[in-house]
DNA sequence: TGTAGTTGTCCACAATATGGAATATAAACT
DNA sequence: AGTTTATATTCCATATTGTGGACAACTACA
C-alpha cells in the first residue's frame, strides 16, 4: 500500500486504501487479513475501520468480516446523476446498439483503468450489478486502447509505463511492444480492436469520445460474440465511429 | 457540518463530509460555495479536495466546479456484489412483482435513511440511474416505516428522535404523534402503508425482512399508482408479507 | 483605478493521528 | 482443565500530520 500523493492527507489516503482493500478482496476480509495486507499497525487499522463504519462506507458481517456498505451505492447514484457525458451520449449509443445489434458500453478513464458508466444491450435486461461500475484494464480492452490511442503520444507513453499488463485471458497482449503496435494501429484507423483478450468468446471494437479541448474523455465499445461476428469489421466500425463523432460534437469537439 | 464520532479520525470525517456536500449540492459547487457550506478554512478545503481528487472520488469540471467521480461508481459496483441480501431476495422479489404487477423495491437502512439496493419493475426498463442507490427518508416511505416498526421499541423511539420529519410532499406526516400512530399500526398489522406522502400519485405498501437475530435488516415495498390501486389492500399485502417471510427464512429467521 | 469576490500557496504551530506496550478475549493444542 | 498461541481492543506519550492565519494573484464589475 502506497501512501498519499497529496501533502497533508496521509490519514485520508490510508483510509481509502483500506476501503479499496476491502473492495478488492476475493472474499470479505477479517481484521487479521487487513493487518497483513496493509502495512498499518493494528491500532491504526482499528481506528480507520471504525471511521469507515461510522460513515457506513463499510459494514461488518456477523462473522466479523468487512464488506462495502450501502452508503457507496447512494453516492454512486449521485455520481451517475452528476455525470455529464452519460445523458449526452445516451441517444447516440442507443442508436449504435440498434445499428449493430450488439452490446454497447460507455467507459471513462479512472486510476489507470476504464470504468463502465453505461451499457446498452439488445435484450434490455440490464441491471447495475451486471456491468455498470465494472473496472477493466486499459491494455486488454477496446475501450482502454481507444482511450490510450486518442491521448497525446507523450501522455500515452507515460501511462503505458505505469501499467502491469497482466494476462486477463490466454490471448491478452502482455508485452509493451505488442501493445505499442496495437495502439499505433488503432490511432491510424480510428478505432481499436481486441479479440478474446479480455473475455473469452468476445471480440470488441472501441472508439474514443473527445471534448472541446481535443482530449479524450471517454470511450465506447461494441462487444460481439466471436461466433456471430460479421466478416466485415466496417459493419461495426462505421457506425461506431460515426456515433462517437456525433457525441464528441455534442461535447464541443471540433474536428480539424 | 459535524465532526467525527470516532476518536482520531477528524480529517477523514471532514473529507467525507466534503464529499457528501458535493454529492448533495443542487448543482456542482465551486470552491467558494464549499467554503461557505462547510465550516472549514480555505487551505484545509484545498487539501481535502485535492486528496479526494487524487482518489478520483471527485472531479473538477472545466468550469472549476466539483462533481462526484467515477471511482464511486466502481466502488458501488463492488458494494452491490458484496451485498448478501440482494441475491437471496432476488427470486422472491421477482415473484412478488409478478404477483402484484407493480414495482417492487428492496431497501436497507443507512445513516437515518433507507437506500434502495434493488428494483423490479413490470416493464423491465430498469437502469441503475433510475432508482437503485436512491436515498429516501424513513418517515415518508413505506420501507422506512416498515423498518422502524420492525425494530425493538426503544431503538425505534431513539431513531425517531433523530429524524427531521421534513415534508416531502403536501401529504407527508410531519408530526411525531402522527408518525407514532402510523408505526404502531404497521407493527400490529405486519405491513406499512403510505399514500402520496413521498411521491405524488404513488401509494406504497412495505414490509420488513429479518435475519437470524430477529432484527430487521431490510424492507420491501410495492409501489402502486393511486389511479389503478386495487380496493383490497390484501391484494398487495398478502403476497408482500408472504415473500418477505420467505426471504427472512432464507436469512435464518425463525418465526416465534 | 478602486472595491469585492474568488482562487491559490506558505509555513509556524499545536492539535491530531500514530504505534508501542499492556490488557482482554477467544481459539488451539497438550 | 491448563497452557500456549492467535486475535481483538484500549491507553497514552510522542512527533508527525493536518491546520488555519496571513498573504498574494487573478478576475470582474463599477
Amino acid at each position: 500500500m502506497v501512501d498519499s500523493k497529496v501533502q497533508g492527507a496521509q490519514s485520508f489516503s490510508r483510509s481509502i486504501a483500506v476501503l479499496n482493500l476491502i473492495a478488492d478482496a476475493a472474499r470479505p476480509p477479517a481484521m487479521a487479513e487487513l493487518v497483513q495486507q496493509s502495512d498499518l499497525t493494528r491500532p491504526t487499522l482499528y481506528r480507520i475501520v471504525a471511521s469507515l463504519q461510522a460513515e457506513d462506507l463499510v459494514r461488518q458481517t456477523p462473522e466479523q468480516r468487512f464488506v462495502l456498505g450501502p452508503q457507496l451505492i447512494a453516492l454512486a447514484h449521485r455520481a451517475l446523476a452528476q455525470n455529464d457525458i452519460r445523458p449526452v451520449a445516451r441517444e447516440a449509443l442507443s442508436t449504435l446498439r440498434d445499428e449493430t445489434g450488439e452490446t454497447v458500453h460507455l467507459a471513462v478513464f479512472s486510476q489507470n483503468a476504464m470504468i463502465y458508466i453505461d451499457k446498452f444491450e439488445s435484450t434490455q435486461t440490464v441491471r447495475m450489478a451486471s456491468e455498470v461500475g465494472t473496472r477493466v484494464p486499459l491494455h486488454s480492452t477496446s475501450v482502454g486502447r481507444a482511450y490510450l490511442a486518442a491521448l497525446p503520444e507523450d501522455q500515452c507513453r507515460e501511462l503505458l509505463e505505469g501499467l502491469s499488463l497482466a494476462a486477463v485471458t490466454k490471448r491478452t497482449s502482455t508485452t509493451k511492444t505488442r501493445l505499442g503496435k496495437v495502439i499505433t494501429e488503432a490511432r491510424e484507423v480510428g478505432y481499436s480492436y481486441e479479440e478474446e483478450e479480455n473475455e473469452p468468446g468476445i471480440a470488441c471494437f472501441g472508439a474514443p469520445i473527445f471534448d472541446a479541448t481535443g482530449l479524450p474523455i471517454a470511450a465506447v465499445s461494441v462487444s460481439v460474440p466471436v461466433f456471430r461476428r460479421q466478416e466485415e469489421s466496417e459493419f461495426y466500425c462505421r457506425p461506431l465511429r460515426a456515433r462517437c463523432l456525433e457525441i464528441s460534437a455534442l461535447c464541443g469537439y471540433q474536428e480539424r
